[in-house]
DNA sequence: TTGTGGTTACGAACTTAATCGTAATTTAGC
DNA sequence: GCTAAATTACGATTAAGTTCGTAACCACAA
């Protein structure tokens, strides 16, 4: 009983927030999406997608000719999974230093800072 | 007039930490540290310091025979570069959104948290 | 001077990721 | 059934990163 490893890639990592997004999609709408941003070509993000459904990326449901592709990773749990890296590989461990830096860094509004404080105050509990 | 777009890879990062850490170093040095956690051969070390050097992460003194390395880039702006782009590819560009996720992961302890709450009483003003 | 140990330089092999071209397949319309 | 349009499958190529072997270099001691 391996446990798998998947550790998404940058390009992977574009795919699921487009999956994650839209729930579900066909090989052609991702790489509408997609063609936003970069101009590669079809046949690559297929490609793509093919080794995302092997490695358990995603799933797909290929009974009709256009397969139907939905993320098998939760945003959450990959988020999770990178945080938790970077806490450990840039922050020594520490996931008050990486917050504080989060916080220093991109100023938050006055709202979204009661926010945080208001979720402290329920973590102190 | 370009801007040097250096984003270090993995086996860089982790070089990059040791040097962080010990100021400046020699390629056995750095080699010795490294290890501690994998297994690559002495060359593979000098090799990526020759790379980072052409690259302009690191900095060194060859005015002896045993060159002596140096970080070119600072831990806080490297940290900040790694944040940006995750909060940006993962978080929909919100960094409270980090935030909260980071805070809800690793448990802080209460001593972190109030650090956490004084910090944004700062921020607030 | 010679050789030994430690160093740098450098090219080559290997690995993984990304991209694309082309063929095979399927479906729909005629 | 036949063709056209869209799709999937798949191999080949490119690109980037990592690893290592070997040669060249240098300092120092015998």
């Amino acid at each position: 009983m391996t446990i798998k490893k998947l550790k998404p890639t940058e390009s992977e990592l574009e795919i699921l927030k487009i999956l994650w997004d839209k729930e579900n999609a066909t090989v052609r709408e991702v790489h509408e999406e997609l063609s936003k941003n970069k101009d590669s070509g079809y046949t690559t993000t297929l490609k793509l997608l093919q080794i995302m459904f092997e490695k358990g990326l995603v799933t797909r449901d290929d009974s009709n000719k256009t397969h139907i592709y939905q993320p098998a990773v939760t945003r959450l749990k990959t988020q999770k999974q990178f945080l938790d890296k970077m806490i450990n590989t840039l922050f020594a461990g520490s996931s008050t230093q990486l917050v504080l830096q989060a916080l220093g860094n991109q100023k938050a509004s006055k709202d979204e800072l009661e926010e945080i404080q208001k979720y402290l105050d329920n973590l102190k509990k």
